[in-house]
RNA sequence: GGGGGCAUAGCUCAGUUGGUUAGAGCGCACGCUUCACAUGCGUGAGGUCACAGGUUCGAGCCCCGUUGUCCCCACCA
């Protein structure tokens, strides 16, 4: 038998064991069932914004979930989450790249997701290597097949496919500009900020009288585009001039004073300036009045050409000189300072100007409608529940969706322009025109917003709109894991887009994670630079430690910080557990270990067996029940608790005996009991549980594709584990009176008992001796035969003394003892209460009745043993 | 303004369909070089489960209200 190390070094075998899962090609996607049906698909390419917390969450989650299915035999396929909302990372690759020298031209349009097989080698390293220290499945051959031959086929198939629905129009719309970027903005992608300002009170002439009104701006550059002045229609102050018309100071255009309930007459003065083409609510209010729409200001944040005299001027410098004109005009009416909430883009904070533009839109109403359905009749569950209520919330308010972006990398819209005004949206690239025959056709320049592509991912990866085998077998996958964050980018779109496009939900069941935030509280972030990065803390502890780590004492959905102590206590666990199979392993030498149907067992084998079938039993159900954190702290305190810190100990005095049969007994219960755990312990912790199943004797199955442990109620002996657990109680009670006594743990003791179950004390004396630190024990029938000077202690089986002589101080004695018939006391009065409260004998259920009643009794021997020793003292 | 979360030990957090005396890790105190492990072993201290009410035989858990706190979205002329 090999032997292992004596210490515990994920470095030492990490690599070795991905290697070995790879070289077998145990994460590889084969849709076979027989061969074996280890799914993996692979992220995005821009993974490259994995390096933080979050992402090392996400695939924790899902790599813990997949080889626990694996090991159940079902056949699963699992999406991994992505990161599509770190368009600044791919920002920043493309702005490196071009930095270097690298032309627009040699990057090419295409970008990001079509191009991933040859960035792969630049920036992919890394990313590789994190992923393969969590243990997670890693196949850039796929990943380059999926992106570059079929992805971009499926994007085009998706807008074809809405276009031709009439899902998909272009249309004006306010949308977030930003003029550094040149580039429209999704609203997820503008950052609010309470930004200093002023409130500007501009005087309005009325048409053909002396009379004005006063209307407050915060931008004053844009009077220039006014086409109305609003008041709230029951607003008295200014009903008598709805209808009427102002002269626009400085522009000198006749708008009209309308009358719209988006007023709020108790803000500013109570009339609003009207410039539907720069504002999103003015918009509205203009579609409502059918106001004209007139664009005051040009991409880069220059004034147009219908600003007169301020034609051309940066905005910010317009605002200067409109406000000085107004001024000189006497129209200027007071100034006040005024801090309002303005929008900056996320990537240059500039400041963002609605604008209004020609955007492709999808018309998201009829695409909700189904999306919502799907969940409301459980086609996908959300986990933790609550989660949907976030996402019904989003899908009922819904507005349409800007699916295009004015980048030059990335997906382009699939439609052409002709000269002769036709417009062609194609599959493939047309050549000719279909109206008129042309050739020269010119694409559309914009690109599709990444979550358009990404919403296809649950498919497009399995080669949608072809009819492969892939996609028959494996769609709608099993589930989805991310975070909370996400559920309205990519989840909810997911959702309607594979409705949509492939019929049928993208997944069964959405398992949400929470955010993993710093240690202060704070989400990890790029910009405050608290972000930890996963490969250091490998690095340091292991990808194991990590792992388990993350998962554990997690609620489903719950935030959690990550510390370093965390992960510690994770590395110590894991130390344990190898010691521990150290130790298995170290007596077993040369002999043929035993199965449990060959040897007899005793009590404690009795025991820990049970205990064992129980975590068997609570981890399989939390584990369905996706309960990782209940599941790995299960897990943790049976082997730590019950398998190391009481059945090794327990095991010693065979071990070391002379007695060959119950040796032999003994190891086959640890070995069962080992190899049980290694497996339960597998999907949270894979690598070293398969470095350790690797030194097992005759072990053929790798840890990776073996058969999770089954509950096996022939192995439950309940009624012996309980009795059993007297021994402990005994145990611990010996331990805490020497502790409380100040015997030192190296005296050893002489123990008295009075119990009923006498077989079990001398089955396991030798056992109790050695982990009580006692010299004998000896089964008595009367207290008094344990002489003078004891401390006596009533106990599961019985009732205990111990004689320390000296140590006892009688008084001190008396006042414990008394102390605790108080507490028993107390717990009688609350027992009999309930038991004399007919209400509870009459609804509470059966067996919560009697055990009370049960516990009522035991309660009662106790206090009378108590009140005799007090006597005798 | 709309939606959602959180409040439990000194700290970080669990607590499953309501049912023993509410748990863990870290920290703290005391004691241990026991032949797998000091990344360890043993023993212990520490909680009015935010506040107020309700439902119930029974509430940390369910309902109503209050306070504090965090997040997402929208809006702010």
């Amino acid at each position: 038998m090999k032997e292992m190390q004596t210490t515990y070094d994920p470095k030492s075998f990490e690599d070795r064991i991905y290697d070995f899962w790879g070289k077998n090609h145990y994460f590889r996607a084969e849709i076979d069932k027989k061969k074996i049906p280890f799914t993996v698909m692979m992220p995005p390419p821009n993974i490259t914004g994995r390096l933080h917390m979050g992402h090392a969450m996400d695939e924790t989650m899902q790599d813990v979930i997949v080889r626990f299915k694996r090991m159940q035999g079902y056949c699963t396929l699992w999406l991994p989450g992505t990161d599509h909302a770190s368009l600044a990372t791919e920002h920043k690759i493309v702005e490196a790249l071009r930095k270097e020298g690298t032309s627009k031209e040699e990057l090419g349009r295409e970008g990001f997701l079509t191009r991933a097989w040859e960035w792969k080698e630049q920036y992919g390293g890394k990313i590789v290597e994190q992923l393969k220290k969590l243990g997670c499945s890693c196949d850039w051959d796929r990943l380059t097949f999926t992106m570059d031959e079929r992805c971009s086929k499926a994007v085009n198939e998706a807008f074809f496919r809405l276009y031709e629905k009439g899902l998909i129009y272009r249309g004006s719309r306010i949308i977030n500009w930003c003029p550094v970027c040149k580039t429209a903005l999704s609203d997820e992608e503008v950052t609010h900020t309470e930004d200093a300002g002023n409130f500007w009170h501009f005087a309005y002439p009325l048409e053909g009288s002396d009379e004005k009104i006063v209307i407050a701006t915060t931008r004053p550059e844009t009077m220039l585009g006014d086409t109305a002045v609003a008041v709230h229609p029951f607003d008295k102050r200014y009903s008598a001039l709805v209808g009427r018309k102002i002269i626009l100071p400085l522009v000198g255009r006749s708008i009209p004073i309308v009358a719209d309930e988006y007023v709020d007459p108790a803000f500013g003065t109570g009339a609003v300036k009207i410039t539907p083409a720069h504002d999103p609510n003015d918009f509205e209010v203009g579609l409502r009045h059918d106001l004209p729409m007139i664009k005051v200001m040009n991409d880069d944040g220059t004034m147009s050409e219908n600003c007169g005299e301020f034609a051309g001027l940066d905005r910010y410098e317009a605002r200067k000189r409109v406000v000085e004109a107004m001024k000189e005009r006497g129209l200027l009416v007071k100034i006040e300072p005024h801090s309002h909430n303005v929008g900056h883009c996320h990537r240059c904070n500039a400041t963002i100007e609605p604008v209004i533009s020609k955007q492709w839109f999808v018309k998201m109403q009829p695409l909700a409608k189904p999306a919502i359905d799907a969940v409301v009749k459980n086609k996908t569950k959300f986990i933790p529940d609550r989660f949907a209520k976030i996402y019904f919330n989003w899908l009922e308010n819904i507005r349409d969706w800007c699916i295009s972006r004015q980048l030059w990398w990335g997906h382009r819209i699939p439609v052409w322009y002709c000269d002769c005004g036709e417009v062609i949206c194609a599959r493939e690239t047309p050549s000719v025109c279909p109206k008129c025959g042309g050739t020269h056709l010119k694409q559309d320049e914009d690109c599709l917003d990444t979550w358009f592509s990404s919403a296809l991912w649950p498919f497009s990866t399995l080669g949608w709109p072809e009819k492969t085998e892939e996609f028959e077998y494996f769609y709608p996958t099993d589930v989805l894991v991310t975070g909370y964050d996400i559920i309205p980018f990519w989840v909810m779109r997911m959702m309607f887009s594979g409705i949509e496009y492939a019929g049928k939900v993208p997944f069964r069941d959405v398992l949400i994670h929470g955010l993993v935030r710093d240690e202060l509280g704070r989400k990890m972030s790029k910009s405050l630079g608290n972000g930890i990065d996963p490969l250091e803390v490998i690095d340091k502890y292991g990808a194991d430690s990590l792992r388990l780590s993350l998962v554990t004492g997690v609620a489903p959905g719950n935030d959690t910080r990550f510390t370093d102590t965390k992960v510690e206590a994770a590395r110590n666990f894991i130390n344990k557990l190898w010691n521990a199979s150290r130790f298995v392993l170290m007596n077993a030498k040369e002999e043929k270990i035993p199965s449990l149907e060959e040897v007899k067992l005793h009590p404690a084998d009795r025991w820990i067996i049970s205990k064992l079938m129980s975590a068997i039993r609570d981890v399989t159900i939390s584990l369905q029940k996706y309960e990782l954190g209940i599941a790995a702290e299960k897990l943790t305190d049976f082997v730590w608790d019950d398998f190391c810190d009481w059945y090794i100990e327990l095991s010693k005095p065979a071990l070391y005996g002379d007695d060959a049969e119950r040796r032999r007994g003994v190891l086959g219960v640890l070995f069962f009991v080992l190899d049980s755990v290694l497996k339960l312990l597998h999907p949270f912790i894979p690598y070293v549980t398969e470095e350790i199943h690797g030194f097992l004797p005759s072990v053929k199955t790798p840890l990776i594709v073996s058969e999770f442990p089954r509950y096996n109620a022939k192995l439950s002996y309940r009624r012996e584990a309980t009795a059993f657990e007297g021994i402990i109680d005994l145990v611990k009670t010996v331990r805490a009176v020497k502790v409380d006594v100040n015997c030192p743990p190296s005296k050893k003791v002489k123990l008295y008992l009075i119990t009923d179950n006498k077989r079990l004390v001398q089955l396991n004396k030798s056992a109790i001796l050695r982990l009580a630190g006692a010299s004998e024990i000896e089964l008595i029938e009367d207290g008094a035969e344990a002489g003078e000077k004891t401390v006596s202690k009533v106990v599961e089986i019985g009732h205990l003394f111990i004689p320390l002589g000296e140590l006892v101080d009688l008084e001190k004695e008396r006042v414990r003892l008394e102390k605790e018939l108080e507490n028993v006391m107390s717990e009688i009065s609350r027992a009999g209460g309930k038991l004399s409260n007919n209400n509870f004998i009459a609804k509470a259920p059966k067996k919560v009745v009697e055990d009370e009643r049960s516990k009522y009794e035991k309660l009662l021997d106790r206090k009378k043993k108590i009140e005799e020793q007090i006597s005798k003292l």
